[in-house]
DNA sequence: TCCAGATGGTTAGCCACCAAATCATCGACC
DNA sequence: GGTCGATGATTTGGTGGCTAACCATCTGGA
């Protein structure tokens, strides 16, 4: 009866391949994905906390920024470019989540006074009630999210995420 | 002829909806907001340099583990099982991909020794030969990527992201 | 021994997102 | 004033991920 080996930790295998691709640079690998995996529990958690509302992240973000816009220019709306800009979807998929916001009854379209190609859009009464309803709640989970961190963390934590960012050109190159 | 309005910022509809809803952190969701949008542009980054390869952040997720497995206890395939919980995908999902990537002549699957309901997965010599060409200059690409945090900014970034990861479990609550 | 529940993989159907091609309109220039 | 490139929205077709329901196999207890 043989007694089987250890197992091999994460570490280990990466230390392997650090070995065998000196181009490897644990540290940096260990973080990068560190973030992606965060990134997606944050995003899985997000979406499910969305869908008891019946919205996605793409549909909850339009609806805030209709809602803040609205509140802050009185009655102004806004072009679907200038949402899809804002909720970094393309333009097309804005125009899918906009006709499923206008099915459900939360948008309205409007002619763009000026230019007959575009139009604007606006939040009903039935999307205000919602979110009215909704954001006390998600903006005390969110609250609840980062209660870990203290005001000078939250500052480091995007000071290092800046950083991240300005990598991701080089990433990108040839 | 009237002078249009000065715009108003980001920041200032973030105040006035902190206004608005008193349990609006404001700094909890800035730094939330900048944390998913780096997480998507990071995303995409990652997934546009895979797919020169014809590979996904699944698939390539998927070799690379096979990879380092392989090459720690020599020969050793992986379950889809496994394989999907190392990648972070649903057990469908990973059937999904092996089934292509088996299609494309990168994996090959071979009967559980013990066990009926099972298979392990293998590296095939053609998938060997795609990640040691492709590697170096993956591993290259991460490493410019996170050239602009320092060892110590690493191990931060690091920490803070898991204090975040503690706060998950409270913003999925009720 | 045999059956009930656990476990592993697959299937079917859904959703969000994207790029590329298409169509209408705008605006600038000859 | 007409034409042509730019701009905005949409359509089409494809990808990757998920859940729920399914079937096969294993395993532990009566």
């Amino acid at each position: 009866m043989s007694v089987s080996p250890p197992p091999i930790t994460r570490f280990e295998r990466l230390q392997r391949l650090a070995r065998r691709f000196p181009q490897l640079d644990t540290s940096g690998l260990e973080t990068c994905i560190t973030l992606l995996r965060l990134s997606n529990d944050l995003s899985d958690a997000y979406d499910a906390s969305l869908a008891r509302h019946g919205l996605s992240k793409g549909r909850f973000t339009v609806l805030v920024r209709l809602f803040s816009t609205s509140e802050a220019e009185d009655g102004r709306g806004l072009t679907p470019a200038e949402l899809a800009e804002n909720s970094c979807v393309s333009r097309a998929t804005m125009t899918g989540l906009l006709d499923t916001l206008e099915k459900d009854g939360l948008i309205s379209r409007e002619d763009h006074p000026e230019d007959r190609r575009m139009y604007t859009v606006h939040l009903t009464p039935k999307a205000r009630q919602l979110l009215e309803g909704m954001l006390p709640e998600h903006y005390r989970r969110v609250a609840a999210l980062m209660s870990p961190l203290n005001e000078q963390e939250r500052v480091t934590l995007r000071e290092l995420l800046a950083k991240v960012s300005t990598g991701i050109p080089a990433f990108r190159e040839p």
